[in-house]
RNA sequence: GGCUCCAUAGCUCAGUCGGUAGAGCAGAGGACUGAAAAUCCUUGUGUCGCUGGUUCAAUUCCCGCUGGAGCCA
């Protein structure tokens, strides 16, 4: 099985400047991970790496959809397939970066997704049913329904249901180690703060604002979260300015919450402590993996 | 200087017609295989400002004190 280097962690835990650094030193392109940079013309918001950055190692799956536009993860997973065989191909080394968790993990854990064919009529028709409803269903078609589920997710379980497209069983393709860059919370939180700021001060509100004359919607806005979803309220006049990034620092902090909550179960996962010299310690854990 | 109001969880506040108290937010933990920066779930003991009094019993009533807000001068 061909190597795979993944480094993921919370936003703001300095994943794409290691990533340059991996990538550099090994022979490595980068295979960005991240469900809102594959967007055109999220740049600030998103924390994509510049251009300047993007001349420093190669960079895929970056600006590949329209604002507006549709993605998820099997059309991830494919494409990130075909990037990292690629890199392998031509006697380079992937390097698999960034914060968007299932993603990655549909590539590190190879999730088996099979051919299912998108089904918006049957998805709106499961959207117009109740929570209560969409339990029914599942449970008149012998399906589990797990406590605490999320309506969200409990509808997607009756579309799979409903096509009699069950969970397969993974098939890693690729011999996988994870690097989890970590800081101390506090610090953590500190970064985001600073971060937060200095997007503010390059001009991620005009971005934002240039992206709706642009023609993107509310909904899409929205639907992004965080900074865009924020901002967008910020710019109908949701918020005062001062709420504005309150709500939204606070929305970040939660969202970092949330990926430290997935990243625990990673496999084949070494955690990095980013407060000690990890770039060293990254460099060395990559060589042992591949002498390994 | 006089009068009035306020003082309860990290923050904003509710409440107890006297039997030691509860929401929202924050914080913490968790779920999540085709929307994932999305979508959800769980979690609240704190000298009820301090002192004294009344009472079987006071955070709740009364006196005083301290701090804050306002009004009159």
């Amino acid at each position: 099985m061909q190597k795979l280097v993944s480094v993921v962690g919370t936003t703001a835990s300095g994943k794409s400047d290691l990533g340059i650094v991996l990538a550099n030193r090994f022979n490595g392109e980068i295979v960005s991970c991240d469900s809102r940079q594959v967007f055109k013309g999220l740049d600030l918001g998103t924390g994509k790496v510049t251009k300047e950055e993007q001349q420093m190692a190669v960079h895929h799956l970056l600006d590949i959809v329209e604002p507006n536009g549709y993605f998820c993860v099997s059309e991830y997973q494919k494409l990130a397939y075909n990037a990292i065989n690629d890199i392998l191909a031509r006697g380079k080394r992937p390097f698999l970066v960034g914060g968007t968790g299932l993603y990655s993990r549909a590539v590190t854990e190879g999730f088996n997704m099979g051919e299912e064919d998108d089904d918006p009529a049957l998805r709106e028709q499961i959207n117009a049913l109740s929570h209560e409803q969409v339990k029914e269903r599942l449970v008149a078609l012998g399906e589990d329904v797990p406590d605490g589920i999320s309506p969200r997710h409990l509808a997607r379980r009756l579309e799979k249901a409903i096509k009699g497209v069950g969970h397969k069983q993974s098939v890693p393709l690729y011999d996988v180690m994870q690097l989890v860059l970590v800081f101390p919370r506090e610090v953590l939180y500190a970064r985001i703060e600073e971060r937060l700021d200095k997007r503010l001060k390059m001009g991620m509100v005009e971005e934002i604002e240039n992206l709706k004359k642009a023609g993107a919607t509310s909904a899409f806005l929205e639907g992004l979260g965080l900074e865009y979803r924020y901002t967008n309220r910020y710019l109908e006049g949701v918020y005062t300015y001062e709420d504005y990034r309150a709500e939204l620092l606070k929305e970040i902090r939660h969202f970092a919450k949330r990926q430290i909550t997935w990243f625990k179960k990673e496999k084949n996962a070494v955690w990095l402590d980013m407060t000690g010299d990890y770039e060293a310690q990254a460099i060395k854990l990559c060589e042992e993996f591949y002498n390994k």
